[in-house]
DNA sequence: CCCTGATTCGC
DNA sequence: GCGAATCAGG
């Protein structure tokens, strides 16, 4: 069987996604492949961001391995489009969200470590739709953030294993209201949960966790099993 | 090479 | 519905 797709775990794709983390990101965060988070962001209908690549519609390739039948003279001429912008049913803002830059990132559990690496940098100015900029690319040594999560004081986290997680007794923070979606636990365990906390406006987290969250890390690639 | 995200298609 | 395989651009 596939992953179960929980509430909770839609409501992190959903967020984590909307934050503008690249799917191979939120995938270590929930714990699946980038493959799995763009398939279910697709079948979720998440709009999609900014894709590298362009391909041509199946239609086209087909049409062209296929028959050339259709050469698809185009019926509407190609008229000046003019008017408003390409898409942006959602946001009204010009870049609401739009971009935690990659370089920015991440509550992922991680040593302790991080905290005295990076003493909780100003809130990063998510202004600008920020492409992302891989963070090799930065010209800096430093890189990006981290997390040090998990609250349970008590492990030191041996590591988290791509645990599945299932058996989580959904104990759903319901949309309903903003809540902090730290996580908190190791997910795949019964004591996963988020924190729940009153968000901070336009962040998935709290005040508490929006420090922890926004700070630079070291390497974001690891973390996790 | 690394990264990225999108689509396809067998399951 | 799911996601690995595959594709493709930076």
């Amino acid at each position: 069987m596939a992953m179960e797709w929980t509430e909770e775990t839609i409501a992190r794709l959903r967020e984590l996604w909307q934050q503008g983390l690249s799917t191979a990101e939120i995938g270590r965060q929930l714990s699946v492949t980038k493959n799995a988070v763009v398939g279910k962001a697709h079948r979720l209908g998440l709009q999609a961001r900014p894709s590298p690549i362009r391909r041509p519609p199946a239609s086209a390739r087909a049409a062209e391995a296929g028959e050339a039948v259709a050469p698809a003279p185009e019926p509407v001429a190609a008229a000046p489009v003019a008017v408003a912008s390409p898409v942006s049913p959602v946001v009204t803002a010009p870049a609401p969200v739009a971009a935690v830059p990659s370089a920015v990132v991440a509550p992922v559990p991680a040593s302790p470590r991080v905290a005295e690496a990076a003493p909780a940098v100003s809130p990063i100015r998510q202004a600008e739709p920020a492409p992302r900029a891989p963070v090799r690319a930065e010209p800096e040594p430093v890189a990006v953030a981290a997390p040090a999560p998990v609250a349970t004081p008590s492990v030191s986290r041996p590591e988290t294993p791509r645990a599945p997680l299932r058996a989580v007794s959904t104990p759903a923070p319901r949309r309903s209201g903003l809540s902090c979606c730290w996580p908190l636990g190791d997910p795949g365990t019964p004591g996963f949960h988020f924190c729940g906390a009153t968000p901070v406006p336009g962040k998935p987290y709290c005040s508490e966790h929006a420090q922890l969250a926004y700070v630079k890390l070291r390497d974001r690639r690891d973390n996790v099993a």
